[in-house]
DNA sequence: GTCTATATACGGATAGAC
DNA sequence: GTCTATCCGTATATAGAC
């Protein structure tokens, strides 16, 4: 494959991943996908045989997009609470996205679960990752064998906020439910402490 | 409308709660609803005009169903305690079809929201309905001013406990968060009975 | 009220010219 | 590599016989 058909397969996963996130999976078609790069329904197929396979091609760029992001921040600080806080402000920075698409990952696993999709497997992989980061954050803490349990708590307490946040289109709710798990992780921590 | 067209049509209404729990809203067709209920396709349209008509009646009947549960736990119980670990249990009594479908309404009301539908608007009335019961509850116990955005909590939290036990599929999870629920509301009510 | 047959649109996917 | 034209399945929705 040339370069120049890279750099087109590139701008398919990008405008994908957008559009499943604001219109979900099934409801983007490919001529939507096509629309927003900019080339024909008929050239499409020349990069991507199926729809599936265009899913699969988002939930890696995603999962890899995690992983980076949650890399830079292991190496950028160094202290677990900071980390968290940084995974925590996640939700305040992308309040406006939220409050109108949900969560990227949550709303993509809920609609793969209702269509009985194979891939929802490679798309929980997306929290699985987040999940594991957190894990090492909270036993950095003192958490020890609770830790697991704690990033899980944490994880669902962001998707049930997203959810809400969504549901209402209410982004005051996010911003208030965000202290609340502030003050949470500072609640924990204490309480490892001893 | 006969009475013999009323019953099809409750039939019609009961098949779709149910498959659009299942397979969701989009991904259930005239065909899937009219199969289940034993009628040809032709026929619905004598009791339905529009997609949008079936969605509006599903929505009515669970809003109907939540505000019938809740009237019930209000009448049998008195202590607001007990009627808050009622809601909780919700979570538990249902989590094998937790596990498969996720949320019945938290799952409905992310699809309508990706499908930029109007019906968002009913849908999370489900929801409303939910949060002013839990509201009364938590004011009972003496939470005045904070009970309203308490009760906003739990239902995210459960809605955020939904969304991950579906998306690993894990049963273990929602237990384990339950416990954790139970135990925030006993540290919730002896908070505020200081 | 219920059925079969059908109109119409759109989706995913393919063929083949250029 | 990119396009136009097209196949085919399915979906919503309607018409009209019974």
């Amino acid at each position: 494959m040339g370069q120049k058909a890279q750099a087109i397969r590139q701008r398919i996963v990008a405008a994908a991943d957008q559009l499943f996130y604001q219109r979900g999976y099934e409801h983007t078609s490919f001529s939507d996908i096509a629309d927003a790069v900019g080339i024909s329904r008929g050239n499409f197929y020349y990069h991507f045989k199926t729809k599936d396979e265009i899913l699969n091609a988002v939930i890696d760029i995603r999962v890899d997009q995690i992983q980076r992001m949650l890399d830079a921040w292991t190496y950028e600080y160094s202290d677990p609470q900071q980390r968290i806080l940084l995974f925590i402000d996640i939700l305040t920075n992308n309040q406006e996205s939220i409050k109108s698409h949900g969560c990227p990952i949550g709303s993509l696993c809920t609609e793969l679960a209702k269509l009985s999709h194979e891939m929802l497997q490679e798309a929980n992989v997306m929290l699985a990752v987040m999940r594991d980061w957190l894990t090492d954050q909270f036993r950095a803490l003192g958490m020890g064998a609770d830790a697991r349990k704690i990033a899980m708590h944490l994880l669902a307490r962001t998707q049930g906020i997203a959810t809400i946040t969504n549901a209402f289109e209410d982004q005051q709710f996010l911003r208030q439910e965000v202290k609340r798990l502030r003050q949470w992780l500072d609640e924990m921590i204490a309480q490892y402490a001893n």
